[in-house]
DNA sequence: TCCCCACCTGACACCGGTACCACATCGAAC
DNA sequence: GTTCGATGTGGTACCGGTGTCAGGTGGGGA
């Protein structure tokens, strides 16, 4: 049975319904400090009469600890980003702790304003995937830092910041998928997706210059790239590297102008799902058959791709236990457990299905 | 130039620091009240020196507001939760307000404890896609309601709950899908995905009432399939109505019974995702061919539907503009304008691709 | 010259919890 | 019979804001 009135009941009025002091009520309701069984029982019963429930933000007031863990991702739509944040919100939850989400859309300004917004809203502990490329543009991550609230890295490491971060070997995977490819035979293997440059850079050094000052893992992923064809003395052709927006449909006009190519590739490796749809849209449009004409392995393992005709070769993320280990670690720093702050790696999964053939002769 | 304690400034440390009362900097900080230019000045540049920022807790504490909105979803990763709770957050950010996102993993007690982590947490309002199939199990909604949180229903309306509900038309869209299959010329659409039973309904009347009593938008799915059905005046074969677990496996189980039916269907409306990739697999199991032998259509388009071999026919649910839309009609109920709750339609795109045509003769 | 009022400022109560501590009660021990 | 300690209860300060209101100050009008 519970009361109808709006404005919910106080702990005092619990108190005076039960006939008893208001530290006693507090002590009874709030699980804490001694009370005899009788009035415990009193003060059960007029609670539950009331319907009373804890105010929480009084609750944090008081204890200057808030329950809540904050998260800010670059878009919660993303199906990457709705597993990262499910992996938090269940770890979190089986702790006790809600999870505050806010969603950037991979944009600095917005990230540090959401990082404001958990300051201010006093959560516990922090998560986000930063847009940030390097220490110079993580001021506000070290400001929450500097007020004493834990935060760890999800997804991206931020190059130079000391901070523990919880993310998958980018560049190992890559690595994988282009030996893969390698190994069937290809030598001409389009990198599709990257850094958003619009001038194609010409000369090896100067593309691992603008991968190490981009998003970390679209930099991972290409080095990764450039590891495997390292490894088989291949030259790397600048033609052979999408550049400009990060969208499908550029996606889609890139892989174009590298099949136009005198020397076209054989193979493309996509390091998003956006990437791959944008090739597989290419492709058809120039009637290539995956596998077949053009060999394929993208990034981020969707039930889709197991559907493709032929299904899709794919390097799966662990997005849940990306989240999950987050949290974990989140909580190991709320709990004061000085561990030493770096990389926490998780293992991808290679889905080895049937996109990947030799090059036609 | 900020502070470097951890303890983050008080206002009456800035009032101190300022050398002004605690009113006076609560007034300038707060942006209420009257603050001659000058002490206001001292006041804005102690605030900057020591890094002030407010405690949004206190403030919420004191003016009962929160400028949060709570949001309940069935499951966070899910793409199509994903673009709702995306609209939610980007119609919130703009009021100035958070979100508070819980995922019950389409469990009621779940549900029933995220409410009461939103009432403890005096949110302003609550926006939650409910698991309750009738007002019986939404006693927590009511429980909101009654402690004069304002609540919206979003994607899933809640028979006999007097409330706002954002949603598509799901039977109207589900009609026109089998509509168009009907005029194909098709006659035996097997229907994948729907209610949680184990025993195949034999009997019309039986369909339907399951139907009303399971999930709002399985169940109006079911109804517009089975209009469609009576448009054509042809009768329901209970053979080809999926039964069992809501899962991918069971979609691929079902659909491969169907096929082996004597009287096999020749297309299937998918209304989920995971249904129509299980159907996929059902059929490449077979050796059919989408479109040419089977004819499908699916719910919930994705970029991936448009790159399938051959692209497939979708039904586009709006699931930004889902969220968006709850928004503002909660924003409208937090700010007291009482209209009349009802259901707000918002239109569903019938994306016409190629993996309809008519049945192989 | 005096008074009144408009204009500013700061004291303080309040929001609803937590937690420290004083105090009352009662039985046991010396 | 007094003292001591254990036990149980309630008073109260505090968390960091908001907002009311009393009171001080200065200028203008009578």
């Amino acid at each position: 049975m519970t009361s109808e009135r709006s404005v919910p009941p106080t702990i005092s009025e619990v108190a005076e319904a039960a006939g008893v002091g208001r530290s006693t009520a507090a002590r009874t309701l709030g699980g804490y400090g001694y009370v005899s069984p009788e009035l415990r029982e009193r003060v059960l019963a007029a609670a539950e009469r009331l319907g009373y429930r804890a105010n929480a933000l009084a609750r944090s007031m008081s204890t200057g600890v808030s329950q809540t863990l904050g998260v800010i991702v670059a878009d919660i739509a993303n199906p990457f980003f709705g597993g990262v944040v499910r992996g938090i919100s269940d770890a979190s939850r089986a702790r006790g702790f809600d999870t505050l989400v806010l969603s950037t859309h991979e944009d600095l300004d917005e990230e540090i304003a959401a990082t404001n917004v958990l300051i201010d809203k006093r959560v516990d502990g922090i998560i986000v995937a930063s847009a940030a490329l390097d220490v110079a543009s993580a001021g506000h991550i070290e400001q929450a830092r500097a007020r004493d609230i834990p935060v760890v890295l999800v997804d991206r490491a931020v190059p130079g910041l000391d901070l523990d971060a919880v993310v998958i070997d980018n560049r190992a995977a890559a690595r994988e998928a282009v030996v893969r490819l390698l190994d069937a035979g290809h030598r001409r293997i389009g990198f599709v997706w990257g850094p958003p440059v619009q001038a194609r850079p010409r000369r090896r050094r100067e593309l691992i210059d603008i991968a190490s000052k981009n998003l970390w893992t679209d930099g991972e992923r290409l080095q990764g790239y450039l590891d495997a064809l390292d490894d088989e003395g291949i030259v790397f052709d600048a033609d052979l590297i999408m550049v400009g927006a990060k969208t499908e449909e550029n996606a889609q006009a890139e892989v174009t102008r590298m099949l136009d190519l005198p020397e076209a590739p054989t193979a493309l490796f996509c390091t998003e799902n956006d990437a791959m749809t944008g090739a597989l849209r290419a492709l058809r449009a120039r009637g290539l058959r995956v596998g077949a004409d053009v060999s394929l392995i993208g990034f981020d393992d969707s039930s889709w791709a197991a559907v493709m005709e032929p299904p899709l070769t794919m390097i799966e993320q662990p997005t849940l236990a990306l989240g999950a280990r987050a949290a974990e670690v989140l909580f190991a720093a709320i709990d004061g457990e000085a561990g030493s702050t770096g990389l926490h790696t998780l293992v991808t999964r290679f889905v080895d299905r049937a996109s990947v053939a030799p090059p036609p002769r």
